[in-house]
DNA sequence: CTCATTTTTTCGAGCCTCGAAAAAAAGAAT
DNA sequence: ATTCTTTTTTTCGAGGCTCGAAAAAATGAG
């Protein structure tokens, strides 16, 4: 049962909708904002007002040199940069990297370094990302938030990595340990759902209520937007649409089940198979970009194997999304990550093979996307995420709660 | 982006939080809607008074014979079952039937006949559906809506039957053809997702935000509930788990294609392995489930080709149902159908396959439930989804919006 | 018959949004 | 240069809603 709606919860959800407003629309007026919010002039007048004396919007110049019309100039309204700050850490294989965010998603630093993940213990992991988050931060102040991006299954809270590929511990508690070193909330969250985060707020005309994402890189990932809400399990991150069956029986996977659809479009996958080795060899750690490329090109050029490789891979993307669109409704896909730049040996093969499913009814209507690399796409997504639950959660309470420093209250600047 | 919270939007809300209290408890006390909804009880009292003067509420003799205590006795509230009436059709293979529902819930008139829908032109089809509401209401004063459910593909709106196994036609236009008649709105489901709404007012300790219906019968049907909201596709109705595929190129399913889910698990499919016909014999109409009954007992028996044949079944379910965790976390799964007569045979098969998928890595926590007569949950399901439609359009208003006849405002009458 | 207890209603205060009107700020017209 | 137009933003009073506190109602216990 969802909860009664109380005179402070309406202001709380209008100024939050106000702030969300100001973030899509690119420094808007307030009469840009009364007509996508439905409010009217006045309760907008009032919330910006507030939110500007409270440092976290500020009036500023307006944005794509708006045509000097008659009548009084808008005035446009965008964050303050000044009034928060987050960080993102990506986490992935062999490699962490954070980043120093302000409150309009201008990055402030950046601090990125390899390390051999497998290796590590999991505390010499937890211990590597709160060494990441010191440095970028030194010398700038407090943040209010920090988000992680990983490799691998999330628990559906945004506190643990459930599972990973880049190291052999499960259950890594980064949440509370980063929460109580700086005392801030922290959420963990796959990539791929960080991936069609970002989409969203890139391309918002193509990528908006239903989308999918999927990562094509050493293992397969997918982030799902269904009717607006990223797509997420009870307990986990969701979506693994890399483990999803498509031959019972099939190639040993990195998960260990058999017949995956990793299994066979993963880089390993495509990789083992085009070297000749058995469908059972335990998969590689990792693959270089280059030798895949390498791999592609033999394709083109005409290489049996390698062609073969490829093929069985978009046969398993084909069935795959097949499968996965008898579920939803087809809807547009955003291919990302290295295995894009096979791209254009994969995309025909996958449309042949998804045409067979019921899913793929009009296979011909379902359109890709490609961009291969997926590191700016997570790190946006990353911080637009921990933006935006700043916007909620801080900024927009119910009035009576305590404001966050920096952000007195009207009464208290009175 | 969501629209702003004004004034009469939050007592619209409110209201239609107070009348979802209601339904959900049977006959609370204002106190108890006040502890659910959060609200004050002095809201709650002004929100019940206007709702019984309205005639949509009333008061009634306590539920569950509350136990004399001590202090002034609480006063149930119940929905008056007078406030409307609406028509619940189900429209299956050869068969269509229509009942008239109170405004608690309560059947007040049934009718049901038996007509051959492969046979019919898509006029004479809707003719019927006509025909079944003119004759479950005649004599019983003006209804507010309709629901039907249909076996098939509905389209998103709930207009259209998009595809049927009942008949040969698609996009037949139920909805604006019976709206058109009857001058009310009418919504179209899938029979699937209505046993799936029907479980969750009828067991919601078990089936509330996660769970799973599958409809084990001719065909193979599904609703999903995820985070506590029906699933739907952009387009249709979504959830088309019998026609996920199982194995490329595999029998031939009803839909045309290849190695679906239901072309394994379907009765008609069942029928075609245990009698040794070809996989890509074109499948019957219909199989009578005294027949599959004698398959499930020759199974038990032992009778070779019949066990394979619930084998096979069962390997579809069960790689599906792993394929889907893969994609949902698992949940609760309840079996509906006459398919589920044979459970006992395949409830084990299933579990063995579900645990070599990725999605069933705790297979055994995975936990089914069985219920063999589908009718009664889908007339529930569609009686409540309609009657909750109600309870949001007509009776939670903003009030300066007309309401419905037998409704008058609180100001008409005072 | 009075007290204790619980539920429900009443009442005034405090917010919030709204519409209308006023104020502000520019370009256009004279 | 000054006045008109146009558009944006702010101000202000009205009305509606919820809330907490207190009162009223209704019953069992003593």
């Amino acid at each position: 049962m969802t909860v009664g709606i109380r005179h402070d919860e309406m202001r709380k959800r209008n100024r939050a909708m106000v702030i969300a407003a100001v973030r899509q629309a690119d420094r808007p007026s307030r009469t840009h904002i009364a007509r996508v919010t439905g409010l009217s002039h006045s309760t907008i007048s009032a919330i910006a007002a507030d939110l500007i004396e409270e440092g976290i919007m500020r009036e500023a110049p307006p944005g794509e040199a708006a045509a000097p019309r008659r009548g009084r100039p808008q005035i446009a309204i965008a964050p303050d940069p000044n009034a928060a700050r987050v960080v993102c850490l990506l986490l992935s294989f062999n490699s962490l990297s954070a980043v120093l965010v302000d409150y309009c998603g201008a990055p402030i630093a950046r601090h990125s370094h390899r390390l051999p993940t497998l290796a590590l213990s999991r505390e010499e992991l937890m211990g590597a990302t709160v060494e990441a988050v010191r440095k970028v931060t030194a010398g700038h102040g407090p943040i209010l938030r920090i988000g992680v991006a990983v490799q691998g299954i999330a628990d559906s809270a945004g506190k643990e990595m459930l599972w990973s590929p880049i190291t052999p511990h499960a259950n890594v508690s980064l949440g509370p340990v980063l929460e109580e070193t700086f005392a801030v909330p922290v959420t963990v969250h796959n990539d791929s759902n960080l991936i069609a985060v970002a989409l969203r707020w890139r391309r918002p005309e193509r990528y908006r209520d239903n989308f999918v994402a999927i990562l094509l890189s050493h293992g397969i990932g997918m982030g799902l937007v269904l009717d607006g809400h990223m797509f997420k399990g009870e307990h986990s991150s969701g979506g693994e649409f890399g483990h999803m069956n498509h031959r019972p029986d099939g190639p040993l996977c990195r998960c260990g089940k058999r017949g995956c659809i990793e299994a066979y479009a993963g880089n390993y996958a495509i990789w083992r198979r085009a070297h000749g080795k058995s469908p059972m060899e335990k998969p590689v750690a990792d693959i270089d970009a280059s030798e895949m490329e390498a791999l592609a090109n033999a394709a083109r050029d005409g290489d049996a194997r390698a062609r073969e490789a490829f093929r069985e891979a978009a046969e398993a993307l084909g069935y795959g999304l097949g499968n996965l669109f008898a579920l939803i409704d087809p809807a547009p896909i955003a291919v990302v990550g290295q295995g894009t730049t096979a791209f254009d040996l994969l995309e025909p093969e996958i449309r042949r093979y998804l045409a067979q499913t019921a899913g793929g009814q009009h296979a011909d209507a379902i359109s890709f996307e490609a961009e291969s690399n997926e590191v700016p796409l997570i790190e946006h997504g990353c911080a637009m995420t921990a933006l935006t639950s700043l916007d909620r959660e801080y900024f927009a309470p119910a009035l009576h709660l305590a404001l966050p420093v920096g952000a007195p209250r009207r009464e208290d600047v009175a």
